[in-house]
DNA sequence: TTAGCATGGCG
DNA sequence: ATCCGGGGGC
DNA sequence: CGCCATGCTAATCCCCCGGAT
């Protein structure tokens, strides 16, 4: 059940000028698509003003967002919930805790214990770092949710750039790892997802090679740069050379996709777009889905999605299963991912609640957005059902989630990273896949029959891209792509409508009315990159030269009891449970087609637009003939200017347009 | 990732 | 409102 | 000297913002 995708940048912002989201233009399908429960995306790039219906008001679903303090279009977290999966018991935001809830001056860790989600870094932890909490902070980097099985970080980790943001960068992980450790200490479960900028070891960047002896650094030596030796040292199976550090002499979390895929060569999570890295595969993986140790056997799968094209990161997921063991007893996992007294034995005995149970950081909650309805679903050609009491909502929304459950056999908890400012992000092409798989290892795996060089060309942003060939060394697990599909997308068409929710209530102005000036300007606009840990020329390093490294503790990579013959590509794939690479099968075709509505005077395809005037269709976007706007000023009718062409997205249907 | 340039071994 | 250039990130 | 292999460097991207139109 459950599953955790991550992803970056444009997906949240500006999604649907790729596919396969244009096709259905709201984030429910998206989500849905993805087969998420949760999903959870790093740089947003948002600043509050530009939060919208479409992304704040998304039917069935909460959502929980991060923002800069004071660094306008940059950085950014956000965790969305299906509400009829599950639901968080506590959310905040940040990672030391120094925070405060919405229209608050007392910081989360401050509230009385009952409260807050716990287990901050002490004072004294905290004076030891260069860099103050709130700093820490001030970026939007985090966002963390409660649910009663386990605590979910949705992590932006700052990047390693040049030596100005080595402090930042460490403290940042320094504090990220002493509030896991502590809230496993506490007993505490946790969920850790996002992009962390790590790659965590030889195995997990192309240029791991090139990159050591540029540096002149041993194996050993490469998986103990500071951020890397951290890292190694929270995960079980982590490398970790010469004697552990103080305050570190255990692992705590379980790399939940390698535990799955334990000898893959070039899963890659993430590539460098400026060089077009992502044809050759020459990438790294720095996006992850882990877990505490407690919580080991909990999934039934996890992967990356290196189809999904577009952005610089590609999705990683897990999925959950539908019944976990917990403190020794079998559980249904829907009961321990809501609100106590919401779902028994799987089945849900009290309803979601719109007006109640979204917890006070909520997007939903913000004085703008409030006691509104997406605009969207008010226009919404499909007569959606209106319910008057929020309550339904659940309740409808829990029978699409049972359709699908009945389709996969588990409902997933995805955590989508991928960067949200990359325009790329969602054009999405066929997957590439082949090859490091020592049973394909050589045949050249022509997925899209896209043999040439010229088919590597970067995908142009906003169009729609053709498919990428696959090249000798891309990545492996092409099994889902040959596998019969089934009918999942279709089983989550029908999308609960949110209804309106009741106006007035037990709201007061939880978010206070601006966002809390901050003090200006801390730092200068100094954090230049320098790409280190996952850029530098040389070698791709098909990894046939790879040294090998004593893996002693390898017990962290035999993979979960449940591992699935991941590596046989091409052998006999188990009609299995969710296998979200399945989607990607269905995306493929939606690739082929271009959505956009053509105007009505010169047939060409048209733009979309955000409609920015206040009023009643404040958010909304709408499809406009894409040529300027004639001496006029105003639409005209078969001339060579803009015409009146104006559709709605949420009136298009590509599909019906199409006549197929 | 690629292209382009510098270097150095070798005949 | 739109276009273009600068700045920043990776 | 030419030739080729090796090694290093640079540029490539995208987006957001703000000001000018």
């Amino acid at each position: 059940m459950l599953g955790v995708i991550l992803a970056k940048r444009a997906w949240v912002r500006n999604p649907f000028g790729y596919q396969p989201w244009r096709d259905k233009r709201s984030y429910a399908a998206m989500f849905d698509i993805l087969e998420a429960d949760i999903v959870v995306f790093q740089e947003t790039k948002i600043q509050r003003k530009d939060l919208s219906d479409d992304m704040v008001l998304v039917p069935g679903w909460d959502c929980y967002f991060s923002l800069p303090r004071h660094k306008k279009g940059y950085s950014g977290v956000v965790i969305y919930t299906r509400q009829s999966v599950c639901a968080p018991i506590r959310a905040e935001e940040g990672i030391t805790g120094i925070l405060c809830p919405p229209n608050s001056s007392t910081s989360f860790s401050n509230l009385p214990e009952e409260e807050q989600i716990g287990g901050y870094p002490t004072p004294s932890q905290l004076a030891s770092s260069a860099v103050d909490a709130t700093t820490l902070d001030s970026e939007g980097r985090c966002v963390v949710l409660e649910f009663p099985a386990f605590v979910l970080f949705g992590v932006y980790s700052p990047a390693n750039r040049d030596e100005t943001r080595d402090d930042f960068r460490l403290g940042f992980l320094d504090v990220l790892d002493a509030r896991i450790r502590k809230l496993i200490a506490m007993g505490k479960r946790v969920l850790l997802t996002g992009d962390l900028n790590i790659s965590r070891e030889e195995l997990d960047a192309a240029n791991a090679e090139a990159s050591m002896r540029k540096q002149g650094l041993t194996g050993l030596e490469f998986v103990s740069t500071p951020a890397r030796r951290l890292f190694n040292h929270l995960l079980e199976g982590g490398k970790v050379f010469g004697e552990r550090d103080e305050g570190r002499e255990e692992p705590v979390m379980w790399d939940i996709c390698r535990a799955f895929h334990p000898d893959r060569k070039g899963m890659f999570t993430c590539w460098e777009q400026k060089v077009n890295a992502r044809p050759g595969n020459c990438g790294a993986r720095i996006d992850y889905v882990l877990c505490s140790l407690a919580m080991k056997d909990w999934f039934s799968d996890s992967n990356i999605q290196e189809g999904l094209m577009g952005s610089d990161h590609c999705p990683v997921y897990a999925v959950m299963k539908d019944r976990i063991h917990i403190d020794g007893e079998e559980q249904d996992t829907k009961d321990v991912v809501n609100p106590p007294g919401m779902f028994s034995n799987g089945e849900r005995v009290r309803e979601y609640s719109t007006a109640n149970d979204p917890l006070p950081p909520s997007g939903k909650l913000i004085p703008e957005f409030f006691g509104r309805r997406n605009i969207r679903d008010m226009f919404a050609r499909k007569p959606s059902i209106q319910h008057s009491q929020s309550t339904d909502i659940a309740s409808k929304d829990a029978e699409v989630s049972d359709a699908k459950g009945s389709v996969n056999g588990s409902s997933a908890i995805e955590t989508t990273s991928t960067k949200a400012d990359s325009a790329q992000a969602l054009s999405a092409t066929a997957p590439v896949a082949s090859s490091n798989d020592p049973s394909v290892a050589g045949t050249k795996r022509p997925i899209g029959e896209v043999s040439n060089n010229k088919s590597l060309k970067r995908a142009k942003s906003g169009s729609s891209a053709t498919a990428p060939a696959a090249t000798g060394k891309g990545q492996q697990s092409l099994k889902g792509f040959f596998k019969p599909k089934s009918n999942t997308i279709s089983n989550y068409s029908g999308i609960a409508e949110e209804p309106v929710v009741s106006e007035a209530n037990t709201h007061d102005a939880i978010w206070g009315p601006d966002l809390e000036p901050v003090a200006e300007s801390l730092e200068d606009k100094h954090d230049l990159a320098t790409p280190t840990e996952t850029a530098s020329p040389l070698s791709s390093a098909d990894g046939s030269s790879r040294q090998k490294v004593t893996r002693s503790g390898t017990n962290g990579f035999q993979t979960a009891n449940s591992s699935p013959a991941s590596r046989s590509a091409s052998t006999q794939d188990q009609a299995t449970v969710h296998d979200p690479i399945q989607s990607k099968e269905s995306w493929s075709k939606l690739f082929t087609k271009p959505a956009a509505p053509r105007c009505e005077s010169h047939d060409e395809p048209c733009i979309t637009l955000l409609t920015k005037k206040p009023g009643m269709n404040l958010g909304r976007s709408f499809w406009m003939c894409s040529r300027p706007l004639g001496p006029s000023g105003a639409k005209e009718k078969n001339t060579q200017w803009r015409c009146q062409t104006f559709i709605w997205c949420s009136d298009w249907n590509p599909n019906a347009a199409n006549g197929g």
